[in-house]
DNA sequence: GCCAACGTTGGC
DNA sequence: GCCAACGTTGGC
């Protein structure tokens, strides 16, 4: 069981998007990026825990939890010629991109933002702080836990 | 098989 | 809207 932070940008896909599904539970797909996806594909399992994060937002930030209730499978939309996500050179046979399902289990009694994070002496190792531009991160326990009690404070 | 160019990301 | 970091691509 590992721990993820997944990014969104809010206008696009926010925490209360997922929320609003049926089931509370929404396909995690668009992913474009290389190293995000290859997180996506080979490590993300089912059962492990997310941090929602709001991405290229005004306040960019940590706003909630959701789980993965579906290890990766190819993402559909890379094969729909209307869709802003078709690739051209992915096929059936050889799928370029992925997906997971994550079902919503939490949403923060306050957004924890990048900035406090940042300023956090026990996150500095968080990819977060170290990486940016990386829309899928692995996450240590510790982390999580810190962040869920940041996430509860008033 | 090297490595320059490219596309994506996302804070500022 | 700039541009830095990253993995991948593809020309040679």
């Amino acid at each position: 069981m590992n721990y993820w932070l997944f990014k969104s940008e809010p206008d696009e896909y926010s925490i209360d998007d997922l929320a609003a599904e049926p089931a509370q539970t929404g396909r995690w797909d668009g992913i474009r990026n290389y190293q995000a996806r290859n997180f996506l594909r080979d490590r993300v399992a089912g059962g492990d825990g997310v941090l929602f994060y709001h991405s290229a937002c005004k306040v960019p930030a940590v706003v909630g939890t959701a789980e993965v209730v579906r290890a990766a499978y190819p993402d559909p939309a890379q094969f729909a010629p209307d869709s802003p996500y078709f690739d051209p050179k992915a096929s059936a046979e050889k799928p370029r991109w992925f997906c997971v399902d994550l079902r919503w289990r939490s949403k923060f009694m306050r957004p924890v933002p990048l900035a406090e994070i940042k300023a956090d002496p026990l996150l500095q190792e968080m990819v977060l702080v170290k990486q940016g531009r990386l829309s899928i991160q692995p996450v240590e326990r510790e982390e999580w836990e810190h962040l869920l009690q940041l996430g509860q404070k008033p």
